[in-house]
DNA sequence: CGCGAGACTCAGAAAATCTCAGTCTCGTTC
DNA sequence: GAACGAGACTGAGATTTTCTGAGTCTCGCG
């Protein structure tokens, strides 16, 4: 199986383009300049052999060709919107599933992290584990350790809390290491006193 | 309106892969290097902030979220290739829709396309106009003038019949100029000997 | 006739992507 | 259990794609 379509990034320009009935605004929508736009435009119609739209002085309008291209265009980038948000809600105020190994439970406050109402908010759960697995597995968002482990491209970061020689290791998705999430915990461990 | 998805060439490398379980393979499908499909992989899950896949020694290995995602991926790209296929077939054996104005009309041989059985093959139907509109609205795919006209940015080329000094113009869509049915046009009314 | 809006174009800048060469990890073979 | 092979990974640099910015063009309007 092995599929044939133009260029991606043509088809959001058109797909904007073709909403706005104006590059410039379609530009604006996307975040770059109308040039842009336009040659994203051009080259997709290019590459399709086709002419997606009529460029009037009074405006763009679709050509029946691009007309019949739009609804299913735009089926197609619901399909993908809605894949993306289901399997990874967007970071949003989403709250980080935490692992914690025995040593680490001990060193932090009791009650970790409802004993905050600020950490509390980036936290949904916390289990006890040691296993990087669970991170892989995406059945954990991040691991608290107290000490270092091989943990192949996972992200690690090591945080002293206050007057405290030991580090913790903060292990994380490279994906979620500069979240808000990942920093708020991380700051917030960084200035715990020590049991 | 407006989407979210990460990046578009992401998700392709990410089908493929899943498809095959294989980087290498899709890397071949893709027609780039390993390499490429693992850089493309690792940051589409960096940016979903999920992983898609688990790395075995055996193979690879789809996550319970890259198995939840890959369908919807398929099914959206499903919807663009089929889209794209319905709106603008593919150039392969597709048959041009060519303009004459009078003037060339009378230029050409009798019968013309059809006294050539190869031109036959490249030329699906003919009418009798010079309106440059019709090709802007996909309703001809090129036109066929003994005068030069104004065109905008439509391509145009020059081509004088065997033993004749006037021109006669091939005004096409850009995206088609270089298509091996207009080449074959073009070569063809070279060699036309005049009337 | 001058103006404003919006699309277009071109060159160069910037960013994304690919390749290449080399590494690493396993599993397999002898 | 050492050598080997397969396939994924990495980093640097090359390449390609895409974007910007400035300037042009067309058209409608006053």
């Amino acid at each position: 199986m092995t599929y044939r379509f133009p260029s991606l990034n043509g088809l959001k320009a058109f797909e904007a383009a073709a909403r706005h009935l104006s590059f410039k605004a379609a530009a604006a929508e996307l975040g770059v300049t109308a040039g842009a736009v336009s040659q994203q435009v051009k080259r997709l119609e290019m590459s399709l052999g086709i002419s997606l739209f009529r460029r009037l002085p009074q405006g763009l309008l679709l050509t029946r060709e691009g007309a019949a291209y739009l609804p299913d265009i735009s089926r197609a980038f619901d399909v993908l919107t809605d894949a993306t948000e289901a399997v990874a809600p967007a970071l949003n105020g989403r709250k980080l599933s935490i692992g914690l190994d025995r040593l680490v439970v001990e060193r932090l406050p009791k009650g970790w992290p409802r004993h905050s109402t600020e950490l509390e908010s980036y936290v949904r759960d916390t289990r006890i584990t040691d296993e990087i697995e669970l991170i892989w597995n995406n059945e954990l968002d991040a691991l608290l350790l107290a000490r270092q482990t091989r943990h192949g491209s996972l992200s690690e970061n090591a945080v002293c809390p206050n007057g405290n020689s030991e580090p913790i290791y903060f292990i994380t998705r490279p994906g979620l290491a500069e979240c808000r999430q990942s920093r708020a915990i991380i700051e917030a461990l960084a200035s715990e006193s020590a049991e």
